[in-house]
DNA sequence: ACGGCCATGTAACTGGTTACATGATTAC
DNA sequence: GTAATCATGTAACCAGTTACATGGCCGT
């Protein structure tokens, strides 16, 4: 019952199949709401079943045929229903932020193993998202598209998005400089 | 188990009753983890049974008794074994981003109000991190403690918990400008 | 007299994760 | 011929949420 409001969003722009949502829910979206395959088929099977959801079925050759949901008049509703309601408290789950907080009880090597490929994880979706943004904006600067442009929400989640993963970044670097001052390891390298 | 990791962390340093755990929860640890009480009692009470923890009555009069929990050599060795696994990628759930992505379909007055909820309580996390900050750099300036210092990882977890509050302050900011150069309402104003 | 804090918990439910299965197609 | 991509799903399990219960103390 929250995954769903998730799924309305990333529906009501743009009909997708489940397999379509999976990719968005590791890229674009993965930024405030994160689901397995496994969670998005059940739950679409479900808000069709309610009628939140329409589906039609598209033949393919060459590929396995797919189902292609869009949002249908309850599920607006439900939407605009969703919006009214005080939304939850953010919440958040980073293992690796527990790793670091047990720093000193804790592997430092394999740690900083840890934050580097987080980092780097960071630069890849930071990129996902500024070309995103760059599709968005398309000719205009980001003044002239505040003021006119029509896709304001999807607009600020990436802008946070941005933020989000710059601040990764940076904070990976400090992270970095810091474990290599304080525990200096055999010729800390990446590859 | 996965909370089980962020327990061991919070109380390698500090031994804790499930009531003290509760209220970290909800502030410094927040950052990277949350969990109810509910999920706290059930969980400790597991570890214990397992010999991750070790728990001693304190009586009290004029209060409850409490139940204090302390990290054991099983419960250290469990941590350093985290230390040294790959850590699950970060899981966010964010549900006023989900009312912004669908900004156009929903009630923008309802929203503009919820992001000023939200930049509210971001403040108040903001200046219980910075209390906490305060507390273990102590009289020193951050260049000494980074050299010198001996609670590095809670430093770390904590400095990316300020970034992270001082940027959703500053994203509330600019979306709340955002909507009221574009949906001018009937005197936005914050009582 | 009432709500809030301290302190712990049970029970029932909902939601999320992991592992596995299918099967054709395209690219190397 | 091997792996990756497209596209969907089942089953079993584990984790998280919500609602409720207890009971004394403290402040107003």
């Amino acid at each position: 019952m929250a995954l769903r409001n998730a799924l309305l969003a990333a529906l009501i722009d743009r009909e997708s199949s489940g397999y379509d949502l999976a990719k968005k829910f590791n890229s674009s979206v993965a930024n405030f709401w994160t689901a397995t395959p496994q969670q998005l088929y059940r739950e679409l099977e479900k808000m069709e079943t309610e009628g939140l959801l329409s589906a039609r079925l598209v033949k393919q050759d060459k590929r396995p045929d797919k189902r292609i949901f869009s949002v249908t008049a309850a599920g607006r509703a439900a939407l605009l229903g969703f919006s009214r309601r005080t939304p939850k408290p953010t919440t958040v789950r980073d293992e690796l932020l527990v790793q670091v907080e047990a720093l000193a009880h804790g592997d430092v090597a394999s740690i900083r193993a840890s934050i580097e490929a987080h980092q780097k994880a960071s630069r890849t979706r930071l990129e996902g998202y500024e070309q995103r943004l760059a599709d968005i904006l398309g000719s205009r600067t980001e003044k002239e598209f505040l003021a006119t442009g029509s896709r304001l929400g999807p607009y600020l989640t990436l802008n946070r998005g941005i933020t989000f993963e710059r601040e990764n970044i940076a904070w990976a670097d400090l992270a970095l400089t810091v474990l290599s001052h304080r525990y200096p390891g055999p010729e800390s390298g990446t590859s």
